[in-house]
DNA sequence: CAATGTTTAATTGCACACAACTAAATTTTT
DNA sequence: AAAAATTTAGTTGTGTGCAATTAAACATTG
């Protein structure tokens, strides 16, 4: 009987912003971003194009593919998005020689000094989430496995 | 020692992608707003102005201010994206006669009509989570609690 | 090896986000 | 009431995101 009712109305509680997951994930990667912008502000950065530096001071070298597959974003982001990087001499920008296709991504120098700046900032930014170590890591297990779920 | 050894270096674990909550934040919330585009293409309508709808039909009339606290959004996002949606004859914009400055955004028939086609949306985007509600509620709690650290 | 199909970036166009600024209306203070 | 401060939208400019298209390089197939 009331089962029946979840959905009977069209006014029903499914499509309240306080009932959905949607919102606050939204939101909250927002808020998080502007957290960080005080930060990276100070390094000249955005936060996607700190995203790419996490990948590249892993590994020094990837391509524009190998970028898009690991941030979830395509070649319409990317493109310019490098193009400023290397405007502002963090990044190159060239062909892959063995196969002309694809543009291969090295870190530069300038790039690479933004290391010893930013490292810092993944703690300063977990003091502001008042989180314990155990939730944080609980939160971020969900999250994987909700993205390996939509991807 | 080991304590002291985690910031020691440079290219210590905490710079690494996969140790992040940001990132999968950011990716979760785009991946998810991407497994809600069918549905809302199918009505001409767009992630942000799903969400405004949400609201209005929660409440019928709500100011730019009113919108704009509860989806954390500013005036330069809202105002364009009203502005669209006015003329699709979703939404009514008019001055509050009380206070010139406020903008009331009053919902239009044919943005109440859009109501009946949304409300199977929330379950359907559900469905492709694979999640209990118990998980669903939890992630949602943890998120939320997050959002309000983070305002 | 020529034709077809696939892969990879780049380009184009649209819609957010958001910082910074402007301008009008309202409120508060003097 | 006049001046100053605050509130509220709108505007401008930059940087994503992403769908759709284009073009070049590579791979596959007959």
């Amino acid at each position: 009987m009331m089962a029946a009712s979840l959905n009977s109305t069209p006014e029903n509680n499914m499509l309240k912003l306080d009932n959905q997951l949607c919102f606050p994930l939204y939101a909250v990667s927002r808020m998080l971003t502007k957290a960080y912008q005080p930060y990276l502000l100070a390094l000249d950065l955005t936060y996607p194009q700190y995203l790419v530096f996490l990948l590249l001071w892993e590994q020094e070298s990837l391509t524009v593919k190998q970028i898009g597959e690991k941030l979830l974003l395509d070649s319409g982001t990317l493109t310019p998005l490098l193009k400023r990087m290397e405007q502002k001499q963090w990044v190159s920008r060239q062909r892959d020689p063995h196969d002309e296709r694809s543009v291969v991504i090295g870190l530069l120098p300038a790039g690479r000094a933004l290391q010893a700046q930013a490292c810092q900032i993944p703690e300063q930014i977990l003091t502001k989430l008042h989180m314990s170590p155990t939730e944080f890591t609980a939160l971020r297990t969900q999250l994987n496995q909700l993205l390996s779920q939509l991807t």
